[in-house]
DNA sequence: CTAATAAGTTTTATATGCCTGACTTTTGAG
DNA sequence: CTCAAAAGTCAGGCATATAAAACTTATTAG
Protein backbone atom coordinates (compact mmCIF):
# COMPACT_ATOMS: atom_id res chain seq x y z
CA UNK A 1 0.00 0.00 0.00
CA UNK A 2 1.12 3.42 -0.21
CA UNK A 3 2.33 5.31 2.40
CA UNK A 4 -0.45 7.19 3.67
CA UNK A 5 -2.17 4.20 4.14
CA UNK A 6 -4.56 5.29 1.58
CA UNK A 7 -6.87 2.94 -0.16
CA UNK A 8 -7.67 2.76 -3.39
CA UNK A 9 -11.23 3.43 -4.50
CA UNK A 10 -11.37 -0.23 -6.05
CA UNK A 11 -9.97 -1.58 -2.42
CA UNK A 12 -12.34 0.31 -0.45
CA UNK A 13 -14.85 -1.46 -2.66
CA UNK A 14 -13.91 -4.43 -1.97
CA UNK A 15 -13.97 -3.59 1.65
CA UNK A 16 -17.39 -2.55 1.64
CA UNK A 17 -18.60 -5.71 -0.40
CA UNK A 18 -16.74 -7.45 1.97
CA UNK A 19 -19.40 -6.50 4.86
CA UNK A 20 -22.05 -6.66 2.55
CA UNK A 21 -21.34 -10.37 2.01
CA UNK A 22 -20.66 -10.80 5.72
CA UNK A 23 -23.80 -8.55 6.99
CA UNK A 24 -25.66 -11.23 4.43
CA UNK A 25 -23.97 -14.65 4.77
CA UNK A 26 -21.86 -14.08 7.83
CA UNK A 27 -18.68 -14.75 6.10
CA UNK A 28 -17.66 -13.91 2.32
CA UNK A 29 -16.44 -15.82 -0.57
CA UNK A 30 -14.45 -15.41 -3.11
CA UNK A 31 -16.87 -16.12 -5.45
CA UNK A 32 -19.19 -13.96 -4.26
CA UNK A 33 -16.81 -10.86 -4.20
CA UNK A 34 -16.20 -11.58 -7.53
CA UNK A 35 -19.99 -11.88 -8.67
CA UNK A 36 -21.03 -8.31 -6.53
CA UNK A 37 -18.00 -6.70 -7.95
CA UNK A 38 -19.19 -8.02 -11.38
CA UNK A 39 -15.32 -8.83 -12.05
CA UNK A 40 -13.89 -12.04 -12.93
CA UNK A 41 -12.85 -14.14 -9.96
CA UNK A 42 -9.24 -14.27 -11.10
CA UNK A 43 -8.74 -10.47 -10.14
CA UNK A 44 -10.20 -11.66 -6.54
CA UNK A 45 -7.01 -13.36 -4.80
CA UNK A 46 -4.46 -10.60 -5.38
CA UNK A 47 -6.96 -7.79 -4.21
CA UNK A 48 -7.57 -10.07 -0.96
CA UNK A 49 -3.83 -10.58 -0.48
CA UNK A 50 -3.69 -6.53 -0.53
CA UNK A 51 -6.19 -6.08 1.81
CA UNK A 52 -4.72 -9.17 4.40
CA UNK A 53 -1.29 -7.25 3.68
CA UNK A 54 -3.08 -4.16 5.62
CA UNK A 55 -4.49 -6.36 8.11
CA UNK A 56 -7.99 -5.30 6.78
CA UNK A 57 -9.31 -8.96 6.42
CA UNK A 58 -8.67 -12.37 7.80
CA UNK A 59 -8.04 -14.52 4.45
CA UNK A 60 -6.47 -18.05 4.25
CA UNK A 61 -6.24 -19.79 1.02
CA UNK A 62 -9.25 -21.38 -0.06
CA UNK A 63 -10.79 -20.02 3.17
CA UNK A 64 -13.46 -17.28 4.00
CA UNK A 65 -12.73 -13.97 4.23
CA UNK A 66 -13.95 -11.80 6.70
CA UNK A 67 -13.36 -8.53 8.13
CA UNK A 68 -10.34 -7.12 11.04
CA UNK A 69 -11.98 -4.78 13.52
CA UNK A 70 -9.71 -2.19 11.49
CA UNK A 71 -11.40 -3.24 8.13
CA UNK A 72 -14.54 -3.17 9.64
CA UNK A 73 -14.28 -0.07 10.99
CA UNK A 74 -13.36 1.36 7.32
CA UNK A 75 -15.64 -0.47 5.40
CA UNK A 76 -18.64 0.94 8.11
CA UNK A 77 -17.51 4.21 7.54
CA UNK A 78 -17.60 3.71 3.52
CA UNK A 79 -21.34 2.24 3.75
CA UNK A 80 -22.48 5.00 5.87
CA UNK A 81 -21.57 6.91 3.07
CA UNK A 82 -23.07 5.31 0.05
CA UNK A 83 -25.91 5.19 2.25
CA UNK A 84 -26.28 8.62 3.11
CA UNK A 85 -25.52 10.00 -0.42
CA UNK A 86 -28.15 7.69 -1.56
CA UNK A 87 -30.45 8.80 0.07
CA UNK A 88 -29.58 12.64 -0.61
CA UNK A 89 -29.87 12.30 -3.92
CA UNK A 90 -33.19 9.92 -3.84
CA UNK A 91 -34.77 11.69 -1.22
CA UNK A 92 -34.00 15.45 -1.79
CA UNK A 93 -33.00 15.46 -5.37
CA UNK A 94 -35.43 13.05 -6.42
CA UNK A 95 -33.39 11.34 -8.78
CA UNK A 96 -34.42 7.46 -9.47
CA UNK A 97 -33.48 5.63 -7.03
CA UNK A 98 -31.09 3.27 -8.81
CA UNK A 99 -29.54 6.59 -10.36
CA UNK A 100 -29.35 8.05 -6.65
CA UNK A 101 -27.30 4.57 -5.91
CA UNK A 102 -24.66 4.44 -8.80
CA UNK A 103 -24.00 8.27 -8.03
CA UNK A 104 -23.87 7.53 -4.24
CA UNK A 105 -21.50 4.16 -5.62
CA UNK A 106 -19.05 6.73 -7.09
CA UNK A 107 -18.69 9.73 -5.03
CA UNK A 108 -18.51 8.08 -1.51
CA UNK A 109 -15.05 7.70 -2.31
CA UNK A 110 -14.71 11.58 -2.64
CA UNK A 111 -15.83 12.73 0.49
CA UNK A 112 -13.71 13.22 3.69
CA UNK A 113 -14.97 12.46 7.13
CA UNK A 114 -14.86 16.24 8.28
CA UNK A 115 -17.07 16.68 4.67
CA UNK A 116 -19.34 13.99 5.43
CA UNK A 117 -20.40 15.24 9.07
CA UNK A 118 -20.92 18.73 7.77
CA UNK A 119 -23.13 17.80 4.88
CA UNK A 120 -25.11 15.62 7.84
CA UNK A 121 -25.78 18.45 9.56
CA UNK A 122 -27.07 20.27 6.23
CA UNK A 123 -29.51 18.01 5.87
CA UNK A 124 -30.63 17.41 8.96
CA UNK A 125 -31.35 21.16 8.83
CA UNK A 126 -33.12 21.33 5.93
CA UNK A 127 -35.00 18.77 7.01
CA UNK A 128 -35.98 20.50 9.59
CA UNK A 129 -36.81 23.64 7.68
CA UNK A 130 -39.78 24.59 6.54
CA UNK A 131 -40.45 22.88 3.44
CA UNK A 132 -37.70 23.07 1.12
CA UNK A 133 -37.21 19.16 1.51
CA UNK A 134 -40.36 18.41 0.42
CA UNK B 1 -10.91 5.20 -26.65
CA UNK B 2 -14.07 3.00 -25.13
CA UNK B 3 -16.91 2.41 -27.45
CA UNK B 4 -19.19 4.58 -25.10
CA UNK B 5 -17.05 7.53 -26.39
CA UNK B 6 -16.53 7.65 -22.18
CA UNK B 7 -13.82 9.61 -21.08
CA UNK B 8 -11.70 8.32 -18.18
CA UNK B 9 -11.76 11.07 -15.25
CA UNK B 10 -8.40 11.32 -15.66
CA UNK B 11 -8.86 12.27 -19.35
CA UNK B 12 -11.81 14.75 -18.10
CA UNK B 13 -9.27 16.59 -15.78
CA UNK B 14 -7.20 17.09 -18.39
CA UNK B 15 -9.83 18.74 -20.92
CA UNK B 16 -11.25 20.72 -17.59
CA UNK B 17 -7.21 22.14 -17.15
CA UNK B 18 -6.77 22.99 -21.01
CA UNK B 19 -9.87 24.90 -21.26
CA UNK B 20 -8.54 26.66 -17.44
CA UNK B 21 -5.23 27.41 -19.53
CA UNK B 22 -6.68 28.36 -22.44
CA UNK B 23 -9.36 30.91 -21.00
CA UNK B 24 -6.44 32.27 -18.82
CA UNK B 25 -3.28 32.28 -21.72
CA UNK B 26 -5.40 31.78 -24.80
CA UNK B 27 -3.49 28.70 -25.13
CA UNK B 28 -2.42 25.57 -23.27
CA UNK B 29 1.60 24.11 -23.42
CA UNK B 30 1.80 21.02 -22.61
CA UNK B 31 4.32 22.14 -19.68
CA UNK B 32 1.51 24.42 -18.00
CA UNK B 33 -0.56 20.84 -18.29
CA UNK B 34 1.91 19.57 -16.41
CA UNK B 35 2.53 21.81 -13.53
CA UNK B 36 -1.49 22.34 -13.43
CA UNK B 37 -2.36 18.53 -13.06
CA UNK B 38 0.76 17.82 -10.86
CA UNK B 39 2.39 15.30 -13.14
CA UNK B 40 5.90 15.37 -15.48
CA UNK B 41 5.77 16.56 -18.48
CA UNK B 42 6.67 13.30 -20.09
CA UNK B 43 3.22 12.06 -19.08
CA UNK B 44 1.54 14.32 -20.94
CA UNK B 45 2.11 13.36 -24.55
CA UNK B 46 0.91 10.35 -24.72
CA UNK B 47 -2.98 11.56 -23.44
CA UNK B 48 -2.96 14.72 -25.67
CA UNK B 49 -2.46 12.01 -28.38
CA UNK B 50 -5.45 9.85 -26.82
CA UNK B 51 -7.73 13.18 -27.02
CA UNK B 52 -6.41 14.57 -30.29
CA UNK B 53 -7.64 10.85 -31.31
CA UNK B 54 -11.08 11.65 -30.41
CA UNK B 55 -11.18 14.93 -31.66
CA UNK B 56 -11.65 16.79 -28.65
CA UNK B 57 -8.61 18.49 -28.77
CA UNK B 58 -6.34 20.28 -31.98
CA UNK B 59 -2.63 18.85 -30.97
CA UNK B 60 0.34 19.25 -33.39
CA UNK B 61 4.13 18.22 -31.49
CA UNK B 62 6.00 21.04 -30.00
CA UNK B 63 2.63 23.29 -31.00
CA UNK B 64 -0.19 24.59 -28.50
CA UNK B 65 -2.93 22.77 -27.65
CA UNK B 66 -6.37 23.94 -27.78
CA UNK B 67 -9.69 22.82 -27.43
CA UNK B 68 -11.80 21.38 -30.25
CA UNK B 69 -15.73 22.45 -30.39
CA UNK B 70 -16.42 18.97 -29.20
CA UNK B 71 -13.61 18.60 -26.17
CA UNK B 72 -14.45 22.78 -25.12
CA UNK B 73 -18.27 21.35 -24.83
CA UNK B 74 -17.32 18.37 -22.68
CA UNK B 75 -14.81 20.70 -20.64
CA UNK B 76 -17.20 23.26 -20.48
CA UNK B 77 -19.28 20.71 -18.89
CA UNK B 78 -17.37 19.35 -16.05
CA UNK B 79 -15.88 22.50 -15.16
CA UNK B 80 -19.96 24.06 -14.54
CA UNK B 81 -20.07 20.83 -11.87
CA UNK B 82 -17.03 21.56 -10.50
CA UNK B 83 -17.87 25.24 -10.00
CA UNK B 84 -21.68 24.27 -8.89
CA UNK B 85 -20.25 21.78 -6.73
CA UNK B 86 -17.84 23.59 -5.04
CA UNK B 87 -20.05 26.46 -4.55
CA UNK B 88 -22.21 24.02 -2.73
CA UNK B 89 -20.07 22.45 -0.52
CA UNK B 90 -18.78 25.69 0.61
CA UNK B 91 -21.43 27.80 1.06
CA UNK B 92 -23.94 25.34 2.15
CA UNK B 93 -22.55 22.70 3.57
CA UNK B 94 -19.66 25.32 4.83
CA UNK B 95 -16.69 23.62 4.26
CA UNK B 96 -13.59 25.33 3.52
CA UNK B 97 -12.80 26.59 0.20
CA UNK B 98 -9.86 24.17 -0.21
CA UNK B 99 -11.50 21.07 0.82
CA UNK B 100 -15.01 22.66 -0.67
CA UNK B 101 -12.12 22.16 -4.00
CA UNK B 102 -11.28 19.18 -3.89
CA UNK B 103 -14.41 17.44 -3.10
CA UNK B 104 -15.77 18.62 -6.28
CA UNK B 105 -12.47 18.00 -8.26
CA UNK B 106 -13.67 14.10 -6.91
CA UNK B 107 -17.14 14.30 -7.46
CA UNK B 108 -17.42 16.38 -11.13
CA UNK B 109 -16.77 12.54 -12.43
CA UNK B 110 -19.36 11.00 -10.72
CA UNK B 111 -22.53 12.74 -12.05
CA UNK B 112 -24.35 12.68 -14.86
CA UNK B 113 -26.18 15.42 -16.66
CA UNK B 114 -29.70 14.58 -15.41
CA UNK B 115 -28.55 14.11 -11.66
CA UNK B 116 -26.26 17.29 -12.22
CA UNK B 117 -29.43 19.85 -13.16
CA UNK B 118 -31.55 18.12 -10.67
CA UNK B 119 -28.90 18.82 -8.08
CA UNK B 120 -29.10 22.47 -9.68
CA UNK B 121 -33.42 22.91 -8.67
CA UNK B 122 -32.09 21.38 -5.47
CA UNK B 123 -30.17 24.02 -4.63
CA UNK B 124 -32.36 26.73 -5.71
CA UNK B 125 -34.78 26.01 -3.77
CA UNK B 126 -33.22 25.63 -0.62
CA UNK B 127 -32.26 28.84 -1.43
CA UNK B 128 -35.32 30.60 -2.14
CA UNK B 129 -36.84 29.34 0.88
CA UNK B 130 -36.95 30.44 4.90
CA UNK B 131 -33.31 30.17 5.77
CA UNK B 132 -31.85 27.05 6.20
CA UNK B 133 -29.10 27.71 3.61
CA UNK B 134 -28.61 30.71 5.86
C1' DC C 1 22.80 35.96 -40.05
C1' DT C 2 24.72 32.26 -37.33
C1' DA C 3 25.96 29.31 -33.82
C1' DA C 4 25.57 28.24 -29.02
C1' DT C 5 22.57 27.74 -25.38
C1' DA C 6 18.17 27.50 -23.05
C1' DA C 7 13.57 26.04 -22.94
C1' DG C 8 10.08 22.97 -24.27
C1' DT C 9 8.57 18.50 -26.07
C1' DT C 10 8.80 13.70 -27.36
C1' DT C 11 10.59 9.01 -26.97
C1' DT C 12 11.80 5.03 -24.64
C1' DA C 13 12.09 2.15 -20.90
C1' DT C 14 10.04 0.92 -16.65
C1' DA C 15 6.54 0.56 -12.82
C1' DT C 16 1.96 0.03 -10.64
C1' DG C 17 -2.89 -1.06 -10.32
C1' DC C 18 -6.31 -3.73 -11.85
C1' DC C 19 -8.47 -6.67 -15.14
C1' DT C 20 -9.11 -11.27 -18.06
C1' DG C 21 -8.59 -16.12 -19.53
C1' DA C 22 -6.65 -20.51 -19.30
C1' DC C 23 -5.06 -23.79 -16.43
C1' DT C 24 -4.00 -26.08 -11.72
C1' DT C 25 -4.79 -27.07 -6.90
C1' DT C 26 -7.58 -27.71 -2.85
C1' DT C 27 -11.60 -28.91 -0.44
C1' DG C 28 -15.41 -31.49 1.01
C1' DA C 29 -19.88 -34.12 -0.05
C1' DG C 30 -21.31 -38.54 -1.32
C1' DC D 1 -11.71 -42.28 -2.61
C1' DT D 2 -13.52 -39.51 -6.18
C1' DC D 3 -15.04 -35.65 -8.47
C1' DA D 4 -17.39 -31.20 -8.81
C1' DA D 5 -17.16 -26.73 -6.97
C1' DA D 6 -14.38 -23.24 -5.13
C1' DA D 7 -10.18 -21.07 -5.05
C1' DG D 8 -5.60 -20.15 -6.69
C1' DT D 9 -1.72 -19.20 -10.15
C1' DC D 10 0.25 -17.25 -14.13
C1' DA D 11 0.85 -14.84 -18.44
C1' DG D 12 -0.78 -11.06 -20.77
C1' DG D 13 -3.08 -6.54 -21.50
C1' DC D 14 -4.55 -1.70 -20.83
C1' DA D 15 -4.36 2.79 -18.51
C1' DT D 16 -1.62 5.79 -16.34
C1' DA D 17 2.44 7.40 -14.13
C1' DT D 18 7.65 8.26 -13.82
C1' DA D 19 12.67 9.26 -15.34
C1' DA D 20 16.12 10.05 -18.50
C1' DA D 21 17.72 10.67 -23.08
C1' DA D 22 16.90 12.62 -27.56
C1' DC D 23 15.07 15.85 -30.23
C1' DT D 24 12.96 20.56 -31.74
C1' DT D 25 12.33 25.35 -31.29
C1' DA D 26 13.37 29.95 -29.47
C1' DT D 27 16.61 33.28 -28.02
C1' DT D 28 20.60 35.76 -27.97
C1' DA D 29 25.67 37.10 -28.38
C1' DG D 30 28.84 38.04 -31.69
Amino acid sequence: MNKHNQLSETLEDYLETILKLQTANSVARSKDIAQELNIKRGSVTSMLKKLANNNLINYEPYGYVTLTSAGRRIAASIEARHIFLRDFFARMVQVDEEIADRTACRMEHAIDEETFSKFKAFVKKVDNCCNCSS
